[in-house]
DNA sequence: TTTAGCACTCTGGCCGTGCGAGTGCTAACG
DNA sequence: CGTTAGCACTCGCACGGCCAGAGTGCTAAA
């Protein structure tokens, strides 16, 4: 004992077959079925004391007294980590996706929201898309621009090649050879500098000399701080929510309800997702392992994109626990690297 | 016969009575309860036999024998027009939004957003805002960028007061002053013109002018041809979809599952909402007057949102046909009014 | 160690019953 | 003639009992 009992290679066959078969069924699976539907060679009497054996270590559980077995989240976890293999993706799918990623857009958020809906739409669960940040990017160039007396768009360019627009509101009426002027000040400080760098003690450094040098920038340049603090936040983009109503576990409304309320407040969505991008490769989050209970009877499937091995931004589906984790897997992980690929193309010129 | 049965007072302090009733508890409300909750001072077999004609000439319905009565949709659609009082929004309640509107902002996207929710919050049902669109504004002035060699933003600015920014690409490197006389021409040509006169019979002339001129522009223009059209799409924002989700028709799971993909398939509500505004006022669409079979059970209560008469789009709160009219109704016109008003602030310097 | 047999348990569906709410009709009343 | 009281009737729904089916754990035999 302390030691974790052996998982022979007949448990896993077991543990494999009973969580395949809830997977499709959702239904409680006994020895019996195992038997008749999987051919382990034995008779169901062994499979029930094998069964009892996984119960009994935490791989299985059973949702009352003499009904079949189900796997717990240790069951679902030791699957992903060591029993189950990826499906391949079809090449019907494969092309799909390529093609839904493949049409010639310059905008990034529109190639980010189409990535959302064709992973919501093959994985047939809800689906979650990080847009890129550049934290790991460079300040290029800024541009401020009027717009009219009291306008001014700042246009922000970020290497690699982003571009992000903001209105800020000035005081007074800026000319453009004014604006030119902090703008250029404001590159020759900033250019070249990783975006996480840029804190806001450099940047209230900076409004200091600026300060000195022309007491017209004050208001330019504290919503440009603020400009540069709020852009930080990504957005996502989502899709299919629906779908997760067709699955047999929400069809309690109540479940329902919590699910879909923790996806509208999307907060603990977005750092789930972007501590996944954190680690790298494809991540499976199992129930409560996510830390929110109205994910208790969810898993997410996550991985992150990259362009030129800088990681961008995150994508992720969310189904049930009970989630065809073979499937899915393979799915984000493929459309994962199609996006970076898609990015790469588009943001490396 | 051939006329409309009289509706007398009586009959329409009974069709409000059951209306309010239903309204509030959701069950069908019999003659009894109306005698006893609504002092009509009469007893509640009279009520019966004016609620046996109101149910004969339509206005009422009955779920199965011998259950109570509920309204039908031409009882709603009279209770709307012709009984109803708005209830007056509550100072909290306008200071609620007024202070959720009121924060200084420049960025419309956002100020629509921060309406989808106060109105969702507001309201307890599903919000819906149809951001401004400006095909009744007028070109102002385009402005032509270059991001890196191959990209090049487009700013538009639109009287009044929006500026849409958008990345194309173009098949050559174009310098930062071709880029200034491409724009100084198109500006030329189109400043002054109104959205909706800018065809694309007038983009293509423009076009073969300025390839005469210089063939170098030839992506730059189709791509702007392209994002003019496109701009014109309003986008929705939504809130609050799953506060739908506590009432009680919506307990059904199906039901709830077709609403929800109702919502997720955002042109029959886009079309929903711009015919609203078309109309002017607050519009009320009871159950199947929509013309979808999702919207069935639910109603919608939209008002278009003006900026110096100008309608700029529209908004509106989806409920069950058993909706809250009296105050929802207020809201929505409320909410509009503020909406409209922030907006010509920000827009009419 | 595996298997067969068996008694036991628990859920879910089905059915019948009773209750409550509400109706429509008829007859009496002012 | 409109209004009211009384009454019989009709549903829907919740409750409880019952049965069938699936599955288990245990024991004893192979």
């Amino acid at each position: 004992m302390g030691f974790q009992p052996v998982m022979d290679a007949r448990k896993k066959r077991i543990l494999e077959a009973v969580t395949d078969d809830y997977i499709s069924t959702a239904e409680p699976v006994g020895s019996r079925t195992i038997a008749r539907r999987y051919n382990l060679g034995v008779s169901p009497a062994t499979i029930r004391n094998e069964m009892a054996d996984l119960e009994e270590s935490g791989y299985l559980e059973q949702p009352h007294t003499s009904a079949g077995r189900i796997p717990s989240e240790k069951g679902y976890r030791f699957y992903v980590d060591f029993i189950m293999k990826r499906k391949p993706v079809s090449e019907e799918e494969r092309a799909r996706i390529r093609r839904a990623l493949a049409e010639r857009r310059r905008e990034i958020d529109l190639i980010v929201e189409e990535t959302a809906r064709i992973l919501a739409y093959l994985s047939r669960y809800a689906a979650f898309v990080l847009s890129p940040i550049s934290r790991a990017g460079v300040f290029r160039r800024i541009e401020l621009m009027p717009v009219d007396g009291q306008t001014v768009l700042v246009v922000l360019i970020i290497d690699p090649g982003f571009v992000r627009t903001h209105l800020i509101a000035t005081s007074r009426t800026l000319t453009r050879e004014q604006l030119a002027n902090i703008a250029e000040f404001l590159n020759l400080r900033l250019a070249g500098l990783s975006l996480s760098h840029i804190g806001s003690s450099l940047l209230r450094e900076i409004k200091e000399e600026l300060d000195d040098y022309n007491t017209l920038v004050d208001a330019a340049i504290e919503a440009i701080a603020r400009f540069l603090e709020n852009r930080h936040e990504e957005q996502i983009y989502s899709d299919g929510q629906v779908n997760l109503l067709e699955q047999p576990e929400f069809q309690d409304i109540l479940k329902a309800r919590s699910v879909l309320e923790f996806f509208a407040e999307d907060d603990a969505l977005r750092s789930l997702l972007s501590g996944a991008a954190e680690v790298g490769g494809v991540t499976v989050t199992i129930g409560r392992e996510a830390g929110h209970p109205s994910m208790g009877m969810c898993s997410m499937v996550s991985a992150p994109y990259e362009v030129r091995g800088v990681r961008m931004g995150a994508l992720g589906v969310v189904g049930p626990t009970r989630m065809h984790y073979s499937r899915v897997v393979a799915l984000v992980e493929l459309v994962a690297e199609n996006l970076g690929d898609v990015l790469t193309r588009i943001l490396v010129t």
